[in-house]
DNA sequence: CGCGCCGATGTAAACGATTACACAAAGGAC
DNA sequence: GTCCTTTGTGTAATCGTTTACATCGGCGCG
């Protein structure tokens, strides 16, 4: 089934075909009826390979992401794919590229396959992106560093402030954080957002006491244990993600340390389960699939824009969302307790 | 940058770079050498949409997913992902397919960029993909019907009769049921499973009692709320996925209605935070990430089978994973407060 | 009536790879 | 020395589109 096929069951050459499909140039209306019939009889649809080696355009947005673990890339692909799809674009994406020669290997691998990219490497520098960036490809950088490219970052750092204020402004003294994998950016953004705010403190001095975690809820229970085990446990637990937060949780239910009367607990992302979690969790909101359907909007503005496109960096606000789980709000279980 | 300038840099015919890219036809040692210096230099790749056009292959598969929100889905991907990439393919995906007509558009517009298909779409029958089946894409669907395709679907009514069934093991007389959306053939055979269940157990009658909801935790917490509003509140609640359990427990904490003491709450699917909820959710393992995987793997087999390839349908079992929630094991807490 | 223009269509040259086929040189077998 | 095979390389056709350019009526205008 070709472009051919159609032409010649219609009795007009291909060119005719083409303007119809594509809409481009007068074709007379019975014309384009006649045609019209026959590709949908012959359920003709252009080979995309074809059509991209002409017009140079995929119609395909590539996404790199440096895992596909937890909701947090769900929703992220959700937003990048509901706004890619408006638009007509296609969504190729690739999960888990650790270590630098992973990510050039796949970038060089999508020429002629994508338009742009948007490419999310927390743990990786914008470096390894220069070299290879061999076809002047359009690419956005979630959450990286790089004043080359188009950015779009989240408030990690003020975000992590606001939660380890919020704990201070509780009262509590001894506030723990579990950090994210060494290496990656926007752990390493909370974690000095937290180290910033303990020393600034006003008031009698703390000293910060970090557990290194991984995102995953496993490395949140873990910590939990562990911080159970110490002499002198921390009175809040801020968790770099929801993930790891949600594993304190059951480490400190599973323990009978009650949350949060015992001891608060705090997350990051604003997962959409954290509202469900016992007790709900206070977190720092990331805009999630905002973030992805803007970042698709950055890239397709960028790629379209056929008179130079000048660079630009974008920084996401994050916000304070308070719920049972840090105390900062009287959970409601205590008052209908009460209430009783 | 095509494979004529590397050609013309290192003195050569494009065949011959070819060759040595390709790692087709003989060499010698000393050319290729030369070949690949250039290429490293020039910073080349072959472009895909070239290579696609002529070799009849994309190395890409498409995955068509009902929607993208929630674990499920980023666990589904990452098993795909991986073991796609793990072969050399690239992964086009593609949520949010309501109705019918979206779903052959999205076929046809893949025609050209995917070597094959797996498809997740319950809420459809496969006629759907019968008609525009066009280029005899293979197509592998997830617990889809129709015995045209290649199948692997999850046993979904026997798990929703383990899980009855438990919970009836445990004395359980008024088990409620929050159901999956309507026409989604996954919900539509955990109801089945429940009612069979509750229909054919020993003892004293039981009459079901199913509440709709769509999958997403916001609808278990209504359920939940509205469960507790009725003269003769159940014993028990089995949702229809975990999204929904959890939604549930946090409508029962918060009315500070105790789980299990009060009521127990089952889930489906064991998404990976399942084990982490308060209390821990007992639930219907289904081995999603291997789902994707296995998918990927019979569907790579299938389009690299060059001599016929025999349909095959495959079930995968699932497992009663009985954790606290169910009150099935006796929760740790009160283990714990009962040693203090 | 001749000219220019426009609308509708066709012809053929791209796009950037792969690969069948041709060919030259070299090596072995007789 | 001749012939056959093998190795290394080049030439050109091909994949299925889009699109620049050519062609050809018909029409309005001076």
């Amino acid at each position: 089934m070709t472009i051919r096929d159609v032409a010649r069951a219609a009795s007009v050459s291909v060119a005719t075909v083409s303007r119809v499909l594509n809409d481009s140039g007068p074709v007379r209306q019975d014309t384009q009826r006649r045609i019209r019939t026959v590709v949908a009889r012959l359920h003709y649809s252009p080979h995309g390979a074809a059509r991209s080696l002409i017009t140079r355009r995929t119609n395909t947005l590539g996404v790199l992401l440096p895992d596909l673990y937890g909701e947090f890339f769900s929703e992220l692909i959700r937003g990048i794919d509901s706004s890619a799809r408006e638009r007509g674009y296609h969504v190729l994406v690739s999960g888990s590229h650790s270590d630098r020669g992973e990510i050039e290997a796949v970038v060089r691998a999508t020429r002629g396959r994508v338009d742009g990219l948007i490419v999310m490497s927390p743990d990786l520098d914008a470096r390894a992106l220069r070299t290879n960036l061999t076809g002047g490809l359009p690419i956005l950088l979630l959450n990286g560093e790089g004043r080359r490219f188009d950015s779009i970052r989240v408030d990690n750092y003020g975000g992590a402030v606001a939660m380890v204020r919020h704990l201070i402004r509780l009262g509590h003294r001894r506030i723990a954080h579990v950090s994210g994998p060494a290496g990656n950016r926007d752990a390493a953004e909370r974690l000095r957002g937290y180290r910033d705010a303990i020393r600034t403190a006003p008031g009698p001095a703390r000293k910060p006491l970090v557990i290194e975690g991984d995102f995953r809820e496993e490395a949140g229970y873990r910590a939990g244990i562990s911080l159970l085990e110490r002499k002198d446990p921390p009175t809040a637990v801020f968790a770099a993600n929801d993930s790891m937060a949600i594993g304190l949780l059951a480490a400190f239910q599973e323990s009978g340390v009650r949350v949060p009367g015992d001891v608060a607990v705090a997350g990051f992302d604003d997962i959409p389960i954290a509202r469900f979690t016992t007790p709900a969790l206070s977190t720092v909101r990331v805009p999630i699939s905002e973030l992805g359907s803007k970042a698709t909007r950055r890239l397709l503005e960028h790629l379209t824009a056929s008179n130079g496109h000048a660079v630009r960096h974008e920084t996401l606000a994050t916000t304070l969302v308070v719920r049972e789980s840090s105390g900062g709000k009287v959970a409601l279980q205590s008052k209908r307790v009460a209430a009783k």
